[in-house]
DNA sequence: ATTATCTATAGATCTATAGATAATGC
DNA sequence: ATTATCTATAGATCTATAGATAATGC
């Protein structure tokens, strides 16, 4: 591995283990096997490797918004199918992300520092979609229906949900297959879909999802 | 404020804020107004202190899971009923708690040090309930049905649900009563529960709660 | 006596930069 | 020339403890 990419993976591992502020670039360093001052060629400081990590954490899937909704117009796949894509893939690259760096987004320092801005505008964007489809999901079958969220708080809670995987590693679960499809089920039901529409819902996705990966 | 209440409002601001490696003793007592050596005369260092905020923040939702299963069998109130009940407290000990002190539990260091064994205990012991009380709920009717979650994604996907409102409150969000019910009812579709088992449960709720708080 | 608070400080870090040296690529 | 790496260090913290002093309660 190239120093600056072993330099990502090795303070992803420590940052994750022991947040920002608990790991000094002294120890990123030694990890990695170079003089702490080292560091400081490839990257702006610590700050500037955590932005760099979040970037990644999160750019793959806020990089398939577009396509997914997309698909929607291309071949009339239904707010139910878009939401179980995009939560599929979503939980796929959580479930992929070199020493689950997913958990950094929920670092303190994320949402204090001018360096993370960026990331922090990105995560609205994918919260912003999971609101939108999440509300034409509901929009399909909720007409009456009492304890029904509101787009703010059901894009907060999809968001959540999905970030259920992140739990799930760091206590050494593998995600699978199997773990994907409940998860996106999971987040259909949140949106009041009813068994009948997860099970239609599921058996498009698997025809569609190899376009958007 | 006594001192010591003081002392453990301010730092779980800080705390919330900055984290708790981002956080010196030096500026924790600069904000009580007190003298830095002065703080440990109340707690055993910083982790004391952040052991006292975790223990807060959990230990009123922990003391109440076995009254809320007992009353399971009191009042002949289903798992439905039950599961209601107590995301509807944890969502009010989360919603109350000063500060916002559940973003404490997702600090990285409460996973690795020592002094916060006791909090981890608590949080399994939350979750197992969880796990417990959901597969009743959906061993009601959800036979034969596809893409369901088994007892530990569970109880990992209602924990994280009912977290929820930690991150409205962060954004400035008021948790009302009615996002308590949202939530609650989210929970109940995890589970597999439809709208008039989520209507039912609610209605009961309301003359349940008052004997739990 | 005990509790609360202070001053002072040991001893151990931290980050970021300056500036030297070596290796690489045109 | 540029890139990669190093040594050395300025300057600023940090936590925790020792030990003094003042206030409180029996």
């Amino acid at each position: 591995m190239e120093p600056r990419e072993e330099i990502l993976d090795v303070t992803a591992r420590l940052f994750v283990e022991r947040g920002f502020a608990g790991t000094s670039t002294r120890e990123i360093a030694e990890a990695v096997g170079v003089r702490q001052a080292s560091l400081y060629h490839y990257f702006a400081g610590k700050e500037g490797i955590l932005a760099e990590l979040l970037q990644r954490s999160i750019r793959p899937t806020v990089d398939k918004i577009e396509k997914v909704e997309a698909l929607g117009a291309e071949t009339g796949a239904g707010p139910d199918v878009l939401l179980n894509l995009l939560v599929v893939l979503d939980v796929r690259t959580l479930a992929r992300a070199p020493r689950n760096a997913g958990v950094l987004t929920r670092l303190p320092e994320v949402e204090r520092k001018e360096a993370f801005e960026p990331f922090r505008v990105a995560r609205d964007e994918l919260e912003a979609a999971y609101a939108r489809i999440g509300e034409e999901v509901r929009a399909v079958g909720g007409a009456g229906v009492n304890y029904v969220p509101d787009g703010t708080l059901l894009g907060k809670q999809l968001l959540q949900q999905v970030e259920v995987v992140i739990g799930m590693r760091s206590e050494g679960h593998p995600i699978s297959s199997s773990i994907e499809s409940i998860v996106a089920a999971s987040c259909l039901r949140i949106c009041l879909a009813d068994q009948t529409r997860i099970d239609e819902a599921a058996s498009r996705v698997a025809d569609l999802i190899w376009a958007l990966e």
